[in-house]
DNA sequence: CTAAACTTGACCATTTTAGTCAGGTATGTA
DNA sequence: TACATACCTGACTAAAATGGTCAAGTTTAG
């Protein structure tokens, strides 16, 4: 089970953004030089949070990002939603009754991934970009 | 984040052996044909499973695999180390002071990974394969 | 002595990941 | 108006991981 890079970076890029985006809007160049992310593969990113409606953009010079909702109220599910990295344990569609093995009942592990599921998604539903501001001015060891 | 088929397997292979090792030996092929896993890669997970001590092998005719602890003693934490389905959430070595991203210090979303991975990992060490069989016996809908 | 079942290790097709590259278009500033 | 900056879009791809298969054994109950 690993975290992709695609949600590894989107969060990483609004924290910084974040950080920021009071005075003026961030350009995707100066994200990609502070956090070390590839400018292209920022702007794949950045495109689907748009969609999303978790940032909104400024075209031309001076132009970048800006926080598009309070920081409170972008949880880490909604970013993982835009960037499509989803929690995925059970291997069967949930919707349909049949099993992942294709036979006619759910597999006798079926509840304990359904339950796995549950477990981390609310990890990121309880996580808001808010939290990771504060968290890092803690100066935690 | 998803979980691969060789940890998904490997439980489900072992819920399946718990429930009917009392009598006899559990040979692979019963297992592959009640819970349709392809016979020659359970035999690559049982391989590491018994170097882990997770289970004990007979050999011969009417030979099989026997759990070779108690139901209540094996975690599904122990479960995926032996099969290397490793959480990683962090993308930088733990030990190094270094960040994932080449500088001299973690990155700014490093405390939140760590957090998740610990958030998971602890859901792992709470369950036992005897709460799973527990579990299916409830019958839940 | 033979069939069932474990043992080992090499091999491979497909999919996913983590990007790169090559073109745009919009706009503030000089 | 020129032009640099920064967003925008889609195609492409190398490398890694996944999810197996295949082949050639060894051991032992009956
Ligand atoms: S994971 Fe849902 S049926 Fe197996
Ligand atoms: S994940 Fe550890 S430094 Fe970025």
């Amino acid at each position: 089970m690993k975290l992709t890079s695609k949600g590894r970076y989107a969060v990483m890029a609004l924290v910084d953004l974040a950080r920021f985006d009071n005075i003026n809007p961030v350009s995707l160049r100066d994200i990609s030089l502070r956090q070390g992310i590839s400018l292209d593969y920022l702007e794949q990113i950045f495109s689907k949070l748009k969609k999303n409606e978790i940032v909104k953009s400024i075209r031309g010079t001076q132009g970048g990002y800006v926080l598009n909702k309070n920081p409170n109220d972008i949880k880490l599910t909604n970013i993982f939603n835009a960037v499509d990295e989803k929690v995925k344990t059970v291997q069967c569609r949930k919707e349909s009754k049949k099993g992942c093995n294709g036979k006619a009942t759910k597999c006798i592990t079926h509840n304990l991934w359904d339950e796995l599921e549950t477990h981390i998604n609310t990890f990121f539903e309880n996580k808001s970009l808010k939290d990771l501001l504060n968290n890092n001015k803690e100066t935690r060891v």
